[in-house]
DNA sequence: AATCAGCCCAACCGCACGCCC
DNA sequence: GGGGCGTGCGGTTGGGCTGAT
């Protein structure tokens, strides 16, 4: 039976309801009693006629006309588009056309492993919100994964976990210090812990808790400044668009800052800030970016940008640098051997500091264990591998620290946005140039030199 | 071969939300 | 403030497919 007819063409068939009933169809009533249901008497009008729609599955040449149409005209004003590309279907059968099958970068068949783990830990995290999961696996749709859950992961993780498991979401929500620990593997599927083993970092750290966007992972040392946030970790999370502009948030911000003075009177500080921002930014650098700040300001309302864009930008860890101009990128180096490059490329140190060379740069104090922290975050989750792995312990990292929650109303969720109140004065600029961040900066405008958004993905 | 049941997934649905007037 | 409009979202539907009987 061909259900590329309607109503109303001439040699059509009858439509009812989702059904199309040809004449060789007996109904149990006459046609004259065929009551539509109205959307209208719902008190919303229809965004279409139905009697007048092709519906059901979608022909080559609807296709076609589509994805002519949205080429040349681009995409929305899906109510109108219909009749403009000539199309006999309703403006929200054509969205949803063109955004789950024919638009660009869309990824058919099968999904990988590394995409069902992914899947089932931001499923872990968020729920039957599958939009934001599906922003989170590119090329794929909420449609999908949603389908993708109900008739394979669903069961899966129900095997896995038994009844819990269809509370995923309040499992690791309700279980904060261990969401997730790792060494506990009973709350995670088989896939991510094999998946977390091959990180060489301690375990006790790792967690189901699922940060979006890895990309706009950062980390803001504060600790040599405001003694109440040490050690935090920051992630702020990227909102829809997956590309950032490295030179958007580069560090090298010159300007002045009544922190100023602060950071040049103490160098070895400096270096601290500047090290760990270097290693953020060459996080986000491994991956496609917008070209220009412009770009970022569009498409990604979450971004925090930098006003200042010099050749410093291209700077990430020097690997020339001596101990004595950088002990803190040696330091860096030391605990992790493999560092990426703004390049992609992974530099080894030829010698690093030993520990006892460290402890008299820096004192044998926290500061060491708060980097090597916070590289364990960067370095688990491996960032050529950014998309996929996206799991960290922020409660862990929580525990007697504060974390910093960004301020925007460009933020997309307002368990993101609050600042402590204690912290709104924290607003500095390294003399070194590296920003720090600002909570009172003006997205839009961009015209405070403080560029640093600070930021923890939670849930309540 | 025919029938049935279960599964898969594209498509549809109603509702919610933000924006604009 | 409220209504209309456009859009996005999560839940649901049902045709097609496949394997079992």
């Amino acid at each position: 039976m061909s259900f590329n007819v309607f109503q109303g063409q001439e040699g059509s068939t009858l439509l009812l309801g989702n059904r199309f009933i040809d004449d060789s169809v007996s109904l149990p009533f006459a046609i004259g009693e065929i009551k539509v249901k109205s959307d209208h008497m719902m008190g919303r009008s229809p965004c279409c006629s139905k009697h007048s729609v092709n519906r059901g599955a979608w022909t080559a040449v609807e296709d076609s006309l589509l994805r002519k149409y949205i080429e040349t005209h681009g995409e929305g004003g899906w109510r109108s588009l219909p009749k403009k590309a000539g199309l006999q279907r309703c403006g929200k059968s054509c969205r949803l056309r063109w955004l789950n099958y024919l638009r660009p970068n869309i990824k058919h068949g099968n999904i990988s492993a590394d995409e069902e783990e992914l899947i089932i830990r931001m499923h872990g995290l968020l729920g039957n919100r599958w939009s934001l999961i599906a922003g989170r696996v590119p090329g794929r749709t909420d449609n999908e994964i949603k389908n993708y859950w109900n008739t394979h992961l669903g069961k899966k993780v129900a095997a896995l976990k038994g009844d819990d498991t269809k509370t995923h979401k309040n499992v690791v929500q309700n279980s904060p210090t261990l969401a997730c620990n790792m060494n506990s593997s009973d709350d995670m599927p088989s896939s991510s812990i094999s998946k977390l083993k091959k990180t060489n970092m301690d375990r006790s750290r790792s967690s189901a808790f699922v940060i979006p966007n890895v990309h706009n992972l950062k980390y803001i040392d504060t600790s040599n400044r405001f003694s109440s946030l040490q050690g935090t970790v920051h992630v702020m999370d990227g909102g829809k668009s997956l590309h950032c502009n490295p030179k958007a948030i580069g560090p090298s911000l010159q300007g002045n800052s009544p922190m100023d003075d602060k950071i040049d009177s103490n160098p070895v500080k400096a270096n601290l800030i500047s090290t760990e921002l270097h290693s953020t930014v060459s996080l986000v650098k491994l991956h496609d970016v917008e070209p220009h700040a412009s770009d970022v300001l569009e498409n990604d309302d979450n971004l925090y940008l930098s006003n200042t864009v010099s050749e410093d930008d291209e700077l990430f860890l020097d690997t020339d640098c001596s101990m004595e101009e950088s002990p803190e990128i040696l330091n860096l180096l030391k605990h992790h051997n493999n560092v990426n490059t703004e390049d992609g490329s992974n530099i080894t140190p030829a010698s690093t500091p030993d520990d006892h060379m460290l402890d008299q740069m820096n004192g044998k104090n926290i500061i060491q264990e708060q980097r090597s922290q916070i590289l364990d975050v960067l370095n688990f989750f491996e960032v050529g591998e950014a998309e996929k792995e996206v799991c960290c312990n922020i409660h862990e990292w929580g525990q007697d620290r504060h974390y910093l929650k960004g301020s925007s109303s460009r933020l997309m969720d307002d368990r993101l946005i609050q600042w402590p109140d204690d912290h709104e004065d924290m607003q500095l600029q390294g003399g070194n140039g590296f920003g720090i961040a600002s909570p009172h900066l003006d997205y839009a405008g961009l015209t405070d030199g403080a560029t640093w958004e600070a930021s923890v993905w939670y849930e309540e």
